[in-house]
DNA sequence: ACCGTCCCTGAATCATTGG
DNA sequence: TCCAATGATTCAGGGACGG
């Protein structure tokens, strides 16, 4: 069969032209059974792709995604590994159909693929995640483990510790003869878990084709990566806008990908030849970049029930309670802002909007001038820290009167 | 059947002494069928805990799964849910079950909670998520939706614009007569999504050397609140230590707990008893903070440098800097209290000591009289949520009194 | 009662613009 | 050339409504 190529038709027939063991990961993103047509337009409007997902019962479709499970483990190389991605809807009855073709014990991770999305008006829990099932086909699989950073909480002195099992089995760091802790070998960071958060397609990313349920490359990119090593054959019989085959290509592993729509393999052909990947600034930089308010700056907004703003210079927050039918941003003085910079950021950020309050936070004593005050209409508080300091101050004046007394 | 209270025996039985239609939460977390047994050890080895999860097989399992949600349908009012607990070990069968006996369409949701944890040895991907399922009784079920804050990567300034549709009926942002863009109605935050990222530990223990099976209190608190009101029933037919116990109890629910082993029923009626004491001794310090003060006075607390002091109902916290040389006691004023008893309070409790400054932070407006607060040497700074709202309270007059004009 | 269709929602984040 | 600020666009959505 054709490798590096995109083959349009069914998927359950097409793969019967696959050689039995040549294959190192399949990775399927079937119907979940949502029973609903999925139909999504692309950025210009030139074009509508659509897949249907309806079904006359679940039988009907697990019997579907069985024969191609079958297929999947014939044409798996020993070393290879399944990738079944679905949600909720069907994920239980379409692993115990895993369970029963690929062995239970082959059975490796359910892996959870979270994100943030836009809410809806839904009662009960926003849906934030996805579920992919990860089996080998036997227990020799090949795997490379990677390594993410440890989180900023961990204590890099103690993990570098080594352990040993104490009289009791307990796990306990290891001491030489002087009671000082042995170093343990080095450290790569944490092994990837189970549990990925990529950021959703946005709706602004170039990446972005107009097929409809469309996945991140960066999905793609972790899963190839764990499993296959380069110029190995990835496959995706459910290729859709070919995502899979554009992950598989930049990592330069060989690939075939099948789908029963002449519209998504021309799409996929092409997106192959365009190879445009979004760059997540998210992923690259990691969320804690975003975070820039000190735990005493959040603990300040919680105080007046506000909920915090991040990356922008002039508003720290906004009161959870509107005033006079508007939002009421908060502002909290920085260390090393003059309140007159505060008020002038405040007030840069709040204009054009017809906020009716606004609220500087003072965190510093201060001379600025009573004119200056009276030009502006943001409303200056002081925050307790601040009252606190002053208070002393003066308590300290009256005491040292008294002794001068 | 005895409420609030602990219950020694098999789930099984003891769930027939409760009355139909009468529990309004039943969170279960059963063994997860590991087919070993399960024993711990506690901090200073004085006591060993152990449970069994052995079976026969499968089918043994399920059926014993089965026969608890076949009771807690029963016993469940109709506006009431179940959530189980378990692992990607047997999630599929149980969930087939829970999809059996409560119906598909009172599927709700498949909650996952994921938490960070040391890595081990084996070959492929670190497990970092548990799974509860959530199903409710009918699809009149209560649900309190929460809030979170927002990604720290949202345009907050973009989304408190009101939208409307153009001409060509796509959503645009609204503008007024100048341009300037229309502010839209009050936001409450991002709702609560279905995963849950809960540290084991609780982060104000990071001292806390652990105990394993035990979920996050926090983990419990989140499930009682979406589902339940005050004084609603909560079941737990495997309670084992006793965390929802702890939780509604906490939470102010009513509670019934049952489990097999005495010496769980033991130690949990213990932490109930002495939730805080309890807590300290076989668990961690830093739990007592989550239990005697609300997240919000501990952030007013941090706020002015402060640290917190548990079991003083006249003192909160002290400065972490002294004043003359002495302590600086802190008083929050609290959600029943009047000034004057928060102060008499304060007085109370620093009576003999010789504080030189002791500050008491009012939270709520007051028409004490200005003579009374001279007789006291207590010093009262108003919270900033407080001088928020009698800013709000001014402007509305100020504002009342321009439309008179 | 059940389906299809229409209409509403709302926060996330990359691409673009601006400095 | 880089960083910061701004906003466009969405919908493995969800509910309401009418035939």
């Amino acid at each position: 069969m054709d490798i590096n190529n995109i083959i349009h038709g069914n998927c359950i027939e097409k793969l019967n032209d696959i050689d039995d063991n040549s294959v190192d990961l399949i990775y399927f993103d079937p119907p979940f059974f949502t029973q609903r047509k999925h139909t999504l337009t692309n950025k210009d409007n030139s074009k509508t792709f659509a897949f249907d997902d309806k079904y006359n019962s679940i039988e009907e479709y697990l019997s579907m995604i069985e024969r191609v499970i079958e297929q999947s483990k014939r044409i798996l190389k020993n070393t290879g590994s399944v990738f079944l991605h679905c949600d909720k809807t069907a994920s239980h009855h379409i692993r115990l159909v895993l369970d029963r073709v690929l062995g239970r014990d082959n059975f490796q991770s359910e892996i959870i693929w979270t994100y943030k999305r836009w809410s809806n008006a839904k009662k009960g829990l926003l849906n934030a995640h996805q579920v992919i099932f990860f089996y080998s086909k036997t227990q020799d699989f090949k795997f490379n483990t990677l390594y993410t950073d440890y989180s900023a909480t961990t204590n890099l002195d103690q993990i570098l510790q080594d352990r040993e099992r104490n009289a009791n089995g307990k796990s306990v760091y290891k001491r030489d003869e002087y009671g000082n802790t042995v170093l343990g070998k080095e450290k790569r960071g944490v092994p990837l878990s189970d549990v990925w958060e990529i950021p959703y397609l946005n709706p602004k990313a170039r990446e972005r084709t107009g097929y409809p349920t469309q996945k991140p490359v960066v999905l793609l990119t972790q899963l190839i990566n764990i499993a296959t090593d380069e110029g190995d054959l990835v496959l995706d019989p459910f290729c859709g806008s070919g995502t899979t085959c554009v992950a598989a290509k930049y990592l330069q592993r060989k690939y075939i990908g099948i789908d029963i729509s002449g519209d998504a393999v021309e799409l996929a052909k092409m997106r192959l030849e365009e190879m445009i990947i979004s760059e997540s600034n998210l992923l690259n930089k990691g969320v804690n970049e975003y975070y820039e308010k000190t735990e005493k700056e959040l603990a300040l907004l919680q105080n007046i029930n506000a909920f915090p703003v991040q990356r922008n210079s002039g508003i720290d927050g906004f009161l959870k309670e509107h005033f006079g039918g508007a939002p009421v941003p908060i502002k909290i003085q920085k260390e090393d802002e003059t309140l007159e910079d505060a008020i002038k950021k405040l007030e840069k950020s709040s204009h054009g909007k017809n906020y009716i309050m606004k609220i500087l936070i003072q965190t510093k004593e201060t001379n600025v001038s009573r004119l200056f005050r009276l030009e502006t209409d943001v409303t200056i508080l002081k925050s307790l820290e601040l009252q606190t300091k002053e208070l002393a101050n003066k308590n300290n004046k009256l005491r040292a009167a008294k002794v001068l007394q």
